[in-house]
DNA sequence: ATATTGTTAGAACAAACGTTCGAAGAGGAG
DNA sequence: CTCCTCTTCGAACGTTTGTTCTAACAATAT
Protein backbone atom coordinates (compact mmCIF):
# COMPACT_ATOMS: atom_id res chain seq x y z
CA UNK A 1 0.00 0.00 0.00
CA UNK A 2 1.73 2.94 -1.21
CA UNK A 3 2.58 6.69 0.87
CA UNK A 4 -0.67 9.04 0.16
CA UNK A 5 -0.17 12.68 -0.69
CA UNK A 6 -1.27 15.12 1.18
CA UNK A 7 -4.26 15.86 -0.53
CA UNK A 8 -5.38 12.04 -0.74
CA UNK A 9 -5.29 11.64 2.92
CA UNK A 10 -6.62 15.12 3.70
CA UNK A 11 -9.87 13.49 1.84
CA UNK A 12 -9.51 10.66 3.50
CA UNK A 13 -9.71 12.37 6.80
CA UNK A 14 -12.69 14.34 5.54
CA UNK A 15 -14.59 11.46 4.67
CA UNK A 16 -13.70 10.02 8.18
CA UNK A 17 -15.17 13.44 9.42
CA UNK A 18 -17.95 13.53 6.99
CA UNK A 19 -19.29 10.31 7.68
CA UNK A 20 -19.22 10.45 11.13
CA UNK A 21 -20.78 13.68 11.52
CA UNK A 22 -23.79 13.47 8.81
CA UNK A 23 -23.79 9.68 8.92
CA UNK A 24 -23.67 9.21 5.42
CA UNK A 25 -20.82 9.80 2.52
CA UNK A 26 -20.07 13.19 0.76
CA UNK A 27 -20.75 14.14 -2.75
CA UNK A 28 -17.61 14.87 -4.84
CA UNK A 29 -18.70 18.39 -4.80
CA UNK A 30 -18.58 18.21 -0.51
CA UNK A 31 -15.35 16.91 -0.94
CA UNK A 32 -13.89 19.99 -3.52
CA UNK A 33 -15.06 22.69 -0.42
CA UNK A 34 -14.57 20.79 2.27
CA UNK A 35 -10.96 20.14 1.02
CA UNK A 36 -10.67 23.52 -0.92
CA UNK A 37 -9.89 21.24 -4.15
CA UNK A 38 -10.32 23.60 -7.32
CA UNK A 39 -12.61 20.99 -9.30
CA UNK A 40 -14.45 18.10 -9.02
CA UNK A 41 -12.04 16.47 -11.24
CA UNK A 42 -9.77 16.46 -9.24
CA UNK A 43 -11.25 15.35 -6.58
CA UNK A 44 -11.89 12.34 -8.95
CA UNK A 45 -8.61 11.67 -10.22
CA UNK A 46 -7.43 11.39 -6.25
CA UNK A 47 -10.40 8.68 -5.58
CA UNK A 48 -9.13 6.77 -8.31
CA UNK A 49 -6.44 6.58 -6.37
CA UNK A 50 -7.46 6.06 -3.14
CA UNK A 51 -9.85 3.05 -4.10
CA UNK A 52 -6.71 1.59 -6.45
CA UNK A 53 -5.03 1.51 -3.06
CA UNK A 54 -7.67 -0.19 -1.12
CA UNK A 55 -8.45 2.44 1.15
CA UNK A 56 -12.43 3.01 0.03
CA UNK A 57 -14.55 1.20 -2.18
CA UNK A 58 -16.66 3.01 -4.58
CA UNK A 59 -19.96 2.51 -6.77
CA UNK A 60 -19.92 4.08 -9.94
CA UNK A 61 -22.56 6.02 -10.87
CA UNK A 62 -24.37 6.46 -7.63
CA UNK A 63 -24.37 9.15 -5.30
CA UNK A 64 -22.15 9.45 -2.37
CA UNK A 65 -21.27 6.21 -3.29
CA UNK A 66 -18.30 5.84 -1.25
CA UNK A 67 -17.46 3.26 1.07
CA UNK A 68 -14.73 3.49 3.66
CA UNK A 69 -12.53 0.21 4.27
CA UNK A 70 -13.54 -1.11 7.48
CA UNK A 71 -9.58 -0.28 9.46
CA UNK A 72 -10.67 3.19 8.50
CA UNK A 73 -14.15 3.03 10.07
CA UNK A 74 -14.14 1.83 13.59
CA UNK A 75 -14.87 -1.83 13.42
CA UNK A 76 -13.27 -4.33 13.25
CA UNK A 77 -14.09 -7.95 12.48
CA UNK A 78 -12.42 -10.43 14.60
CA UNK A 79 -11.90 -13.90 13.82
CA UNK A 80 -12.38 -16.35 16.69
CA UNK A 81 -10.35 -19.33 15.35
CA UNK A 82 -10.77 -22.05 18.32
CA UNK A 83 -10.68 -22.76 21.65
CA UNK A 84 -7.71 -22.69 24.11
CA UNK A 85 -7.92 -25.14 26.68
CA UNK A 86 -4.98 -26.49 29.35
CA UNK A 87 -4.43 -29.21 27.25
CA UNK A 88 -4.74 -28.77 23.67
CA UNK A 89 -2.29 -27.04 21.11
CA UNK A 90 -3.25 -23.57 20.58
CA UNK A 91 -4.67 -22.66 17.33
CA UNK A 92 -2.85 -20.05 15.21
CA UNK A 93 -3.40 -18.06 12.51
CA UNK A 94 -3.08 -19.18 9.57
CA UNK A 95 -2.75 -17.18 5.74
CA UNK A 96 -6.75 -18.73 4.93
CA UNK A 97 -8.19 -17.99 8.68
CA UNK A 98 -8.29 -14.37 7.27
CA UNK A 99 -10.06 -15.22 4.05
CA UNK A 100 -14.08 -14.27 5.00
CA UNK A 101 -14.90 -17.63 4.41
CA UNK A 102 -13.63 -20.23 6.11
CA UNK A 103 -14.35 -18.13 9.68
CA UNK A 104 -17.32 -19.84 11.21
CA UNK A 105 -17.26 -17.20 14.43
CA UNK A 106 -16.63 -13.49 14.33
CA UNK A 107 -16.57 -11.12 16.42
CA UNK A 108 -17.32 -7.01 15.66
CA UNK A 109 -15.50 -4.95 17.84
CA UNK A 110 -14.53 -1.38 17.86
CA UNK A 111 -10.63 -0.14 17.68
CA UNK A 112 -11.33 0.83 21.20
CA UNK A 113 -10.51 -2.48 22.55
CA UNK A 114 -7.69 -2.87 19.30
CA UNK A 115 -6.56 -0.07 19.23
CA UNK A 116 -5.69 -0.63 15.55
CA UNK A 117 -3.41 -3.47 15.99
CA UNK A 118 -2.68 -5.97 13.20
CA UNK A 119 -3.27 -9.46 13.33
CA UNK A 120 -5.69 -9.74 15.82
CA UNK A 121 -7.85 -12.64 16.33
CA UNK A 122 -9.80 -14.45 18.90
CA UNK A 123 -10.04 -17.70 21.20
CA UNK A 124 -12.85 -18.87 23.28
CA UNK A 125 -11.91 -20.39 26.47
CA UNK A 126 -12.70 -24.15 27.79
CA UNK A 127 -12.64 -24.82 30.38
CA UNK A 128 -11.63 -23.89 33.96
CA UNK A 129 -7.93 -24.06 34.09
CA UNK A 130 -6.86 -20.28 33.61
CA UNK A 131 -8.44 -19.17 36.63
CA UNK A 132 -5.41 -17.95 37.80
CA UNK A 133 -5.13 -15.71 34.96
CA UNK A 134 -8.58 -14.45 35.98
CA UNK A 135 -9.91 -15.64 32.89
CA UNK A 136 -13.31 -18.05 33.14
CA UNK A 137 -14.84 -20.61 30.79
CA UNK A 138 -16.27 -19.35 28.32
CA UNK A 139 -14.35 -16.02 28.13
CA UNK A 140 -13.24 -14.49 24.65
CA UNK A 141 -9.54 -13.69 24.56
CA UNK A 142 -8.15 -10.94 22.06
CA UNK A 143 -4.87 -12.24 21.16
CA UNK A 144 -2.48 -10.77 18.70
CA UNK A 145 0.21 -12.76 16.28
CA UNK A 146 3.77 -12.26 17.22
CA UNK A 147 6.81 -13.52 17.07
CA UNK A 148 8.78 -12.45 20.25
CA UNK A 149 7.28 -11.14 23.67
CA UNK A 150 8.57 -8.32 25.88
CA UNK A 151 8.97 -8.58 29.36
CA UNK A 152 5.93 -8.69 31.19
CA UNK A 153 3.25 -9.24 28.62
CA UNK A 154 0.35 -11.45 28.98
CA UNK A 155 0.94 -14.27 26.39
CA UNK A 156 -0.39 -17.90 25.33
CA UNK A 157 2.70 -19.77 25.60
CA UNK A 158 2.16 -23.67 24.52
CA UNK A 159 4.92 -25.56 27.04
CA UNK A 160 5.68 -28.54 24.88
CA UNK A 161 7.19 -30.91 27.36
CA UNK A 162 4.17 -30.69 29.87
CA UNK A 163 2.05 -30.51 26.49
CA UNK A 164 0.00 -27.28 28.04
CA UNK A 165 -1.66 -24.42 26.90
CA UNK A 166 -1.70 -21.29 29.36
CA UNK A 167 -1.60 -17.87 29.79
CA UNK A 168 0.63 -16.12 31.63
CA UNK A 169 2.57 -12.67 32.22
CA UNK A 170 6.33 -13.90 30.62
CA UNK A 171 9.69 -12.51 32.01
CA UNK A 172 12.91 -13.76 30.78
CA UNK A 173 15.51 -14.12 33.41
CA UNK A 174 19.02 -15.68 32.89
CA UNK A 175 18.54 -19.27 31.89
CA UNK A 176 15.00 -19.89 32.40
CA UNK A 177 11.96 -17.87 31.41
CA UNK A 178 9.31 -16.89 34.04
CA UNK A 179 5.35 -17.47 33.97
CA UNK A 180 3.46 -15.40 36.27
CA UNK A 181 0.12 -15.68 36.68
CA UNK A 182 -2.10 -12.66 36.33
CA UNK A 183 -3.27 -13.11 39.74
CA UNK A 184 -0.45 -11.18 42.09
CA UNK A 185 -0.88 -13.81 44.93
CA UNK A 186 -0.27 -16.77 42.84
CA UNK A 187 2.81 -18.53 42.66
CA UNK A 188 5.09 -18.32 39.64
CA UNK A 189 5.90 -20.99 37.69
CA UNK A 190 9.99 -21.66 35.52
CA UNK A 191 10.44 -23.02 32.48
CA UNK A 192 13.65 -23.84 30.16
CA UNK A 193 13.20 -21.59 27.17
CA UNK A 194 13.47 -24.37 25.03
CA UNK A 195 10.13 -25.46 26.42
CA UNK A 196 8.31 -22.59 25.50
CA UNK A 197 6.26 -21.73 22.44
CA UNK A 198 4.88 -18.26 22.33
CA UNK A 199 1.72 -18.69 20.06
CA UNK A 200 0.88 -14.82 20.35
CA UNK A 201 -0.03 -12.13 22.94
CA UNK A 202 -2.95 -11.42 25.22
CA UNK A 203 -4.35 -7.83 24.33
CA UNK A 204 -7.72 -8.18 25.75
CA UNK A 205 -10.42 -10.19 27.89
CA UNK A 206 -14.11 -10.22 26.83
CA UNK A 207 -16.76 -11.76 28.89
CA UNK A 208 -20.28 -12.19 28.02
CA UNK A 209 -22.71 -12.79 30.84
CA UNK B 1 -42.16 6.60 21.10
CA UNK B 2 -45.17 5.32 18.99
CA UNK B 3 -45.29 1.72 17.48
CA UNK B 4 -44.28 1.74 13.78
CA UNK B 5 -46.66 0.09 10.81
CA UNK B 6 -44.88 -2.89 9.25
CA UNK B 7 -44.22 -0.78 6.44
CA UNK B 8 -42.11 1.19 8.69
CA UNK B 9 -40.44 -1.29 10.36
CA UNK B 10 -39.65 -2.80 6.69
CA UNK B 11 -38.22 0.41 5.52
CA UNK B 12 -35.50 0.60 8.32
CA UNK B 13 -34.64 -2.57 8.09
CA UNK B 14 -33.66 -2.03 4.74
CA UNK B 15 -32.10 0.74 5.97
CA UNK B 16 -29.75 -1.05 8.53
CA UNK B 17 -29.11 -4.15 5.91
CA UNK B 18 -28.57 -1.27 2.85
CA UNK B 19 -25.89 0.51 5.13
CA UNK B 20 -24.05 -2.25 6.59
CA UNK B 21 -24.10 -4.02 3.11
CA UNK B 22 -23.20 -0.46 0.85
CA UNK B 23 -21.51 1.57 3.65
CA UNK B 24 -23.48 4.45 2.41
CA UNK B 25 -28.04 5.06 2.90
CA UNK B 26 -30.11 4.34 -0.10
CA UNK B 27 -32.24 6.76 -1.92
CA UNK B 28 -35.52 7.29 -1.57
CA UNK B 29 -35.92 5.05 -5.21
CA UNK B 30 -33.72 2.29 -3.86
CA UNK B 31 -36.20 1.94 -0.69
CA UNK B 32 -39.20 1.91 -2.90
CA UNK B 33 -37.73 -0.97 -5.36
CA UNK B 34 -35.95 -2.79 -1.71
CA UNK B 35 -39.19 -2.33 -0.09
CA UNK B 36 -41.63 -3.48 -2.89
CA UNK B 37 -43.17 0.18 -2.06
CA UNK B 38 -45.43 2.05 -5.20
CA UNK B 39 -43.98 5.46 -5.42
CA UNK B 40 -41.25 7.78 -3.64
CA UNK B 41 -44.32 9.71 -1.76
CA UNK B 42 -45.24 7.11 0.10
CA UNK B 43 -41.07 6.27 1.10
CA UNK B 44 -41.37 10.20 1.57
CA UNK B 45 -44.56 10.01 3.99
CA UNK B 46 -42.83 7.07 6.32
CA UNK B 47 -39.66 8.71 6.00
CA UNK B 48 -41.00 11.96 7.98
CA UNK B 49 -43.01 9.86 10.50
CA UNK B 50 -39.64 7.97 11.39
CA UNK B 51 -37.94 11.28 11.80
CA UNK B 52 -40.30 12.71 13.72
CA UNK B 53 -40.22 9.37 16.17
CA UNK B 54 -36.79 9.77 16.23
CA UNK B 55 -35.85 6.70 14.55
CA UNK B 56 -33.50 8.47 12.08
CA UNK B 57 -32.57 12.10 11.25
CA UNK B 58 -32.78 13.46 7.64
CA UNK B 59 -31.38 16.54 5.66
CA UNK B 60 -33.70 18.08 3.29
CA UNK B 61 -32.83 18.39 -0.11
CA UNK B 62 -29.36 16.28 0.14
CA UNK B 63 -29.26 13.01 -1.90
CA UNK B 64 -29.23 9.76 0.42
CA UNK B 65 -29.37 12.28 3.59
CA UNK B 66 -30.77 9.92 5.95
CA UNK B 67 -29.14 8.97 9.36
CA UNK B 68 -30.15 6.03 11.60
CA UNK B 69 -30.00 7.02 15.44
CA UNK B 70 -27.20 5.32 17.23
CA UNK B 71 -28.93 2.81 18.45
CA UNK B 72 -29.79 1.91 15.23
CA UNK B 73 -26.68 1.57 13.98
CA UNK B 74 -24.38 -0.96 15.77
CA UNK B 75 -22.31 1.39 18.00
CA UNK B 76 -23.24 2.59 21.53
CA UNK B 77 -21.58 5.02 23.66
CA UNK B 78 -20.97 3.55 27.27
CA UNK B 79 -20.49 6.04 29.43
CA UNK B 80 -17.86 5.15 32.55
CA UNK B 81 -19.57 6.60 35.25
CA UNK B 82 -17.17 5.76 37.81
CA UNK B 83 -14.95 2.99 40.09
CA UNK B 84 -16.12 0.48 42.29
CA UNK B 85 -13.68 -0.92 44.92
CA UNK B 86 -14.49 -2.90 48.01
CA UNK B 87 -14.76 -0.34 50.37
CA UNK B 88 -16.77 2.35 48.51
CA UNK B 89 -20.50 2.83 47.66
CA UNK B 90 -21.28 2.11 43.97
CA UNK B 91 -21.74 4.19 41.33
CA UNK B 92 -25.44 4.82 40.68
CA UNK B 93 -26.40 6.20 36.63
CA UNK B 94 -28.53 9.10 37.47
CA UNK B 95 -30.50 11.12 34.75
CA UNK B 96 -28.03 13.18 34.48
CA UNK B 97 -24.84 10.99 34.05
CA UNK B 98 -26.83 10.42 30.15
CA UNK B 99 -26.25 13.80 29.04
CA UNK B 100 -22.98 13.50 27.20
CA UNK B 101 -21.64 16.42 28.80
CA UNK B 102 -21.12 15.82 31.91
CA UNK B 103 -19.21 12.27 31.04
CA UNK B 104 -15.90 12.45 31.33
CA UNK B 105 -14.84 8.88 29.67
CA UNK B 106 -16.55 6.60 27.73
CA UNK B 107 -16.20 3.75 25.41
CA UNK B 108 -17.66 2.81 22.27
CA UNK B 109 -19.07 -0.68 22.05
CA UNK B 110 -20.36 -2.81 19.30
CA UNK B 111 -24.24 -3.98 20.09
CA UNK B 112 -22.25 -7.34 20.14
CA UNK B 113 -21.53 -6.69 23.56
CA UNK B 114 -24.43 -4.80 24.79
CA UNK B 115 -26.66 -6.45 22.65
CA UNK B 116 -29.27 -3.94 22.74
CA UNK B 117 -29.91 -3.55 25.73
CA UNK B 118 -30.93 -0.55 27.37
CA UNK B 119 -29.68 1.61 30.38
CA UNK B 120 -26.18 0.40 30.17
CA UNK B 121 -23.20 1.83 31.76
CA UNK B 122 -19.30 0.92 32.77
CA UNK B 123 -17.69 0.95 36.15
CA UNK B 124 -13.71 0.82 36.29
CA UNK B 125 -12.23 -1.84 39.04
CA UNK B 126 -9.61 -0.05 41.47
CA UNK B 127 -8.46 -2.82 43.39
CA UNK B 128 -7.74 -6.23 43.32
CA UNK B 129 -10.95 -7.18 45.77
CA UNK B 130 -12.72 -8.95 43.31
CA UNK B 131 -10.67 -11.67 41.90
CA UNK B 132 -12.80 -14.29 43.54
CA UNK B 133 -15.04 -12.80 40.21
CA UNK B 134 -11.93 -13.55 37.99
CA UNK B 135 -12.16 -9.83 37.80
CA UNK B 136 -8.68 -7.74 38.32
CA UNK B 137 -8.17 -3.83 39.01
CA UNK B 138 -8.31 -1.83 35.88
CA UNK B 139 -11.34 -4.33 34.42
CA UNK B 140 -14.05 -2.44 33.15
CA UNK B 141 -17.13 -4.07 34.09
CA UNK B 142 -20.56 -3.81 32.13
CA UNK B 143 -23.67 -3.19 33.43
CA UNK B 144 -27.48 -2.52 33.12
CA UNK B 145 -29.50 -0.82 35.43
CA UNK B 146 -32.29 -3.12 36.81
CA UNK B 147 -34.13 -3.05 39.95
CA UNK B 148 -34.28 -7.07 40.52
CA UNK B 149 -32.38 -9.92 39.11
CA UNK B 150 -32.97 -13.51 38.90
CA UNK B 151 -31.40 -16.40 39.93
CA UNK B 152 -28.05 -16.61 39.10
CA UNK B 153 -27.32 -13.28 37.61
CA UNK B 154 -24.05 -11.54 38.32
CA UNK B 155 -24.77 -8.69 39.69
CA UNK B 156 -23.42 -5.62 42.02
CA UNK B 157 -24.42 -5.81 45.63
CA UNK B 158 -24.13 -3.33 47.93
CA UNK B 159 -24.11 -5.11 51.37
CA UNK B 160 -25.25 -2.37 53.84
CA UNK B 161 -23.95 -3.67 56.95
CA UNK B 162 -20.69 -4.42 56.00
CA UNK B 163 -20.04 -1.24 54.10
CA UNK B 164 -18.52 -3.56 51.27
CA UNK B 165 -19.58 -3.35 47.38
CA UNK B 166 -19.04 -6.60 45.37
CA UNK B 167 -19.56 -8.48 42.65
CA UNK B 168 -21.56 -11.29 42.82
CA UNK B 169 -23.61 -14.31 41.78
CA UNK B 170 -27.21 -13.80 43.27
CA UNK B 171 -29.56 -16.62 44.43
CA UNK B 172 -32.47 -16.10 46.49
CA UNK B 173 -33.02 -18.49 49.37
CA UNK B 174 -35.56 -19.11 51.90
CA UNK B 175 -34.94 -15.90 54.35
CA UNK B 176 -31.50 -15.57 53.05
CA UNK B 177 -29.64 -14.49 50.19
CA UNK B 178 -26.82 -16.28 48.71
CA UNK B 179 -23.92 -14.60 47.37
CA UNK B 180 -21.30 -17.13 44.65
CA UNK B 181 -17.98 -16.13 43.72
CA UNK B 182 -17.91 -16.36 39.72
CA UNK B 183 -14.83 -19.08 40.67
CA UNK B 184 -16.75 -21.87 41.17
CA UNK B 185 -13.96 -23.27 44.24
CA UNK B 186 -14.84 -19.98 46.27
CA UNK B 187 -17.04 -20.52 49.07
CA UNK B 188 -20.42 -18.78 48.65
CA UNK B 189 -21.38 -15.76 51.55
CA UNK B 190 -24.52 -15.37 52.82
CA UNK B 191 -26.62 -12.25 54.01
CA UNK B 192 -29.76 -10.90 54.82
CA UNK B 193 -31.92 -9.78 52.57
CA UNK B 194 -32.42 -6.45 54.48
CA UNK B 195 -28.47 -5.71 54.31
CA UNK B 196 -28.40 -6.35 49.86
CA UNK B 197 -29.09 -3.94 47.76
CA UNK B 198 -28.87 -4.67 44.35
CA UNK B 199 -27.15 -1.69 41.82
CA UNK B 200 -26.92 -3.03 38.43
CA UNK B 201 -26.07 -6.44 36.80
CA UNK B 202 -23.22 -7.68 35.18
CA UNK B 203 -23.50 -8.28 31.33
CA UNK B 204 -20.24 -8.15 30.68
CA UNK B 205 -15.90 -7.87 31.53
CA UNK B 206 -13.38 -5.72 29.49
CA UNK B 207 -9.54 -6.29 30.41
CA UNK B 208 -7.32 -4.08 28.06
CA UNK B 209 -3.60 -5.40 28.52
C1' DA C 1 15.33 19.99 -25.81
C1' DT C 2 11.66 16.43 -26.05
C1' DA C 3 8.96 12.90 -24.23
C1' DT C 4 6.52 10.94 -20.42
C1' DT C 5 3.86 10.71 -16.55
C1' DG C 6 1.26 12.67 -12.82
C1' DT C 7 -1.87 16.36 -11.66
C1' DT C 8 -5.05 20.31 -12.10
C1' DA C 9 -8.74 23.13 -14.40
C1' DG C 10 -13.26 24.21 -16.09
C1' DA C 11 -17.17 23.19 -18.59
C1' DA C 12 -20.86 20.52 -20.16
C1' DC C 13 -23.99 16.42 -20.27
C1' DA C 14 -27.09 12.96 -18.82
C1' DA C 15 -28.79 10.61 -15.15
C1' DA C 16 -30.03 10.39 -10.43
C1' DC C 17 -32.60 12.30 -6.84
C1' DG C 18 -35.50 14.91 -3.33
C1' DT C 19 -39.62 17.44 -3.39
C1' DT C 20 -44.23 18.77 -4.30
C1' DC C 21 -49.03 18.57 -5.64
C1' DG C 22 -53.58 17.09 -6.63
C1' DA C 23 -56.39 13.24 -6.46
C1' DA C 24 -58.06 9.29 -4.60
C1' DG C 25 -58.51 5.04 -1.68
C1' DA C 26 -59.15 3.11 3.15
C1' DG C 27 -60.92 3.07 7.55
C1' DG C 28 -63.10 4.86 11.66
C1' DA C 29 -66.28 8.19 14.23
C1' DG C 30 -70.41 10.65 14.64
C1' DC D 1 -74.57 8.58 5.03
C1' DT D 2 -70.81 12.43 5.75
C1' DC D 3 -66.63 14.00 7.73
C1' DC D 4 -62.09 13.36 9.04
C1' DT D 5 -57.54 11.44 9.17
C1' DC D 6 -54.18 8.40 7.47
C1' DT D 7 -52.14 6.53 3.50
C1' DT D 8 -51.23 5.70 -1.37
C1' DC D 9 -50.52 6.97 -6.16
C1' DG D 10 -48.40 8.96 -10.36
C1' DA D 11 -46.40 12.57 -12.56
C1' DA D 12 -43.69 16.54 -13.07
C1' DC D 13 -40.10 20.00 -11.76
C1' DG D 14 -35.74 21.69 -10.60
C1' DT D 15 -31.44 20.51 -8.45
C1' DT D 16 -27.86 17.78 -7.41
C1' DT D 17 -24.37 14.83 -8.75
C1' DG D 18 -21.17 11.44 -11.13
C1' DT D 19 -18.87 11.33 -15.36
C1' DT D 20 -16.28 12.71 -19.28
C1' DC D 21 -13.46 15.48 -22.27
C1' DT D 22 -10.02 18.70 -23.60
C1' DA D 23 -6.47 21.66 -22.36
C1' DA D 24 -2.89 22.99 -19.63
C1' DC D 25 0.66 22.78 -15.98
C1' DA D 26 4.48 20.46 -13.31
C1' DA D 27 8.03 17.29 -12.48
C1' DT D 28 11.10 13.94 -14.03
C1' DA D 29 13.29 11.12 -17.21
C1' DT D 30 15.47 10.44 -21.98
Amino acid sequence: MKELSTKQSRILNFLRRFLEDKGYPPTIRDIVKGCKISSTSVVEYNLRILEREGYLRRDREVSRGIELSPRNRGIVRVPIIGYIAAGEPIPVPSADTWSALGIAESLELTQELTRGKEGVYALKVKGTSMVDALINDGDLVLMQHVETAENGEMVAVWLKREKEATLKKIYLEPGRIRLQPANEEMKPIYADPEDVEIQGKVIGIIRKL
